[in-house]
RNA sequence: GGCCCCUUGGUCAAGCGGUUAAGACAUCGCCCUUUCACGGCGGAGACAUGGGUUCGAUUCCCGUAGGGGUCACCA
């Protein structure tokens, strides 16, 4: 590939120094007449310096434009943004990105800022609420940045490398019909780019005139020439340069992403651009922007986006159509905020669930985390195996914390479990059923899934609730009432292990006449009726209504004898 | 349509010229003093396709098909 040189002059080469200056001069008329009042670039540059930090530490971003909820994707964004800036002990910040005001929401940046916060995100620097900010690089709104901006576009204007366009939107749309028409690549650039060639008493007679116009950056790129890019994700990428003369500041003098980008990132002193994968077709432009601004560019790291399956095919997911797009879904369904951050991460480094499996009670901040292993195709979006993995990250939380994330979801999300979780001794006692034990109890994998999973163990619940038993080998009234009856009779103890406890259920299904080994039974069903099993299942099933239930000898230890005794009685009717 | 990217079991994915093609989720079977969950063991299941290059291609090159992205005064 041929290198590009490095610098483009618009002003004919033919002319003597002393006309180059005066058409100089002249550029800075225009420039002048166009942003008469802003600063030079020289404060801005000066104003925020080249940071200070170690070697090899990266500054990230997360640039959302505040349009609504949070979506998925951009949580995965940012949460491999701050990873990777956190692991290079680098700074990872909030940038809104606000210039379309067509698009604006309320609470737009609330939403992002309170989403960011609660998965334990928040950013080292930028936008810590809808008015304040923190760090030295701001504003941190890009609102706020207009004069920015517009100082930077009037030095593009005095160096020649950008001009006003008068075209109107309707004018443009013509355009685009006729190169359709024509069967030509559509767009602002080359023989189409009609105000590219006004002169400059032209430019300045029309705005005079009062005429609207926007700024446009007048490319140097020729279509017929490739550029090869290496992005940190996607590897060896070869473009087209980029010759469309995009529009850099818009009509109601904000500038247009491309600039925006490429002016802030510059600033900010951004070393890796962090983004979906959309952008990637923009990476000519922006390269050839930062090269034009005379800025150096940053790294991209071009993400897949999360995908779904629809009907067979592939899509992103979207904000319109998926409700899982969004973060708060999880939220509603009490998945916790861990659990997404580790399948997000799982997603994004697959080693990472090897590193998981080897260090179990590892702060996820300790994974040796790597952008260039990540995916280079989306992956799709597998609920499934998020759950798995919630499933995994509460079994491994205390009863103490399962409680208080039970109750914090349910406070907001669940007023009947609210209200059992009211007697937190009582709720501690249920949540240390099978657990802190070598092989915890898997059977919670969001909030929503607590309240079936306890409410029987709670006897103003159970004792008045209208009960289907759903008996099973055993299931004559008098069989039933009989083994109740002799079990509490004859058999239970509250003073006895697990052991005892456990040899009396036999003792019980032996005086019955049924097999007190399941694998007697087996070898001689002809000779019983049912076997120890097909009893405790009764007393399972008398006990909680369920056919399946955590252990039951520590079901009893917390329900206790008299409440053993009312659900007896109520079971045998 | 132009340009760009992608294609390993149902899903997420290791792999970087020679492997019995890992692992996880899901699925199926067995075992784990009585259910369920957990755990253990095992089964089934994949390199889109056609050409090259090579002694040898999942791996490299080209084509085809399929999928995705992008072509705004939106980001």
């Amino acid at each position: 590939m041929k290198k590009r040189s490095l610098s483009y002059l618009y002003v004919p080469l033919k002319l003597n120094e002393k006309e180059r200056n005066e058409l100089k001069m002249t550029y800075k008329e225009l420039a002048d007449l166009i942003f008469p009042n802003v600063k030079d670039i020289k404060y801005y540059e000066e104003k925020y310096p080249e940071r200070n930090l170690p070697e090899g530490a990266v500054v990230t971003r997360f640039a959302p434009s505040p349009t609504g909820f949070v979506h998925i994707g951009g949580l995965y964004q940012s949460l491999v943004a701050k990873t990777i800036a956190n692991k290079t002990k680098g700074v990872f910040f909030l940038r809104v990105e606000d210039t379309d005001q067509k698009r604006e929401v309320e609470n737009g940046i609330t939403d992002i800022v309170n989403s960011l916060k609660t998965f334990d995100m928040a950013p080292d620097e930028g936008m810590i609420s809808d008015t304040e900010e923190i760090g030295d690089y701001g504003p941190y709104k890009q609102s706020l940045r207009k004069d920015i901006y517009q100082s930077y576009a009037k030095y593009m204007i005095e160096m020649g490398k950008a001009y006003p366009c008068f075209c109107t939107p309707e004018e443009g749309e013509e355009l685009r019909k006729k190169q359709e028409a024509a069967k030509v690549r559509t767009g602002y650039y080359g023989v189409w780019a009609k105000c590219r060639n006004y002169s400059i008493d032209e430019m300045v007679e029309k705005i005079k005139n009062g005429e609207e116009y926007v700024i446009r950056f007048k490319s140097p790129g020729r279509e017929d020439r490739k550029i090869k890019h290496k992005d940190v994700i996607k590897g060896n990428v070869d473009f087209p340069e980029n010759d469309q003369d995009i529009v850099i500041i818009k009509s109601d003098g904000l500038p247009t992403y491309h600039f925006a980008h490429a002016v802030d990132d510059h600033l900010m002193r951004t070393t890796h651009v962090i983004r979906s994968d959309e952008w990637l077709s923009s990476v000519p432009l922006h390269l050839q922007l930062f090269q034009e601004l005379g800025f150096k560019a940053p790294k991209y790291a071009h993400i897949s986006p999360i995908m779904k399956n629809d009907n067979g095919n592939k899509r992103k997911l979207s904000k319109r159509k998926d409700p899982e797009a969004a973060v708060s879904y999880y939220e509603e369904m009490g998945v916790p905020d861990l659990a997404i951050k580790e399948y997000l991460l799982n997603i994004a480094n697959s080693s990472f669930e090897n590193w998981r499996r080897q260090n179990k009670d590892a702060k996820i901040e300790d994974f040796d985390f790597s952008l260039n292993k990540m995916s280079v195709s989306g992956a799709l979006f597998d609920m499934v195996k998020l759950l798995d993995v919630s499933k995994i990250v509460i079994s491994k939380f205390s009863a103490e914390e399962v409680y208080e994330k039970a109750l914090k979801w349910a406070k907001t999300h669940d007023e009947e479990l609210t209200k059992l979780l009211e007697d937190k001794e009582y709720s501690l006692k249920i949540f240390n059923i099978e657990r802190g034990n070598q092989k915890p109890r898997k059977d919670i994998a969001k909030w929503s899934d607590v309240k079936d999973s306890i409410i029987y163990m709670y006897d103003d619940k159970f004792l008045n609730a209208n009960i289907e038993y759903p008996y099973q080998v055993i299931n004559n009234k008098e069989d039933i009432n009989k083994i109740l009856d002799l079990y509490i009779e004859k058999y239970y103890n509250e003073e006895d292990d697990k052991q005892t406890w456990f040899d009396k259920i036999k003792e019980l299904a032996g005086e019955m006449g049924y097999a007190k080994e399941v694998k007697e039974f087996k070898q001689n069903p002809e000779m019983y009726k049912a076997h120890v099993g097909d009893v405790s299942t009764v007393l399972r099933v008398a006990l909680t209504g369920r056919t399946n239930t955590p252990d039951m000898y520590e079901i009893m230890q917390v329900l206790g004898k008299d409440s053993i005794i009312k659900r007896f009685q109520k079971a045998r009717i």
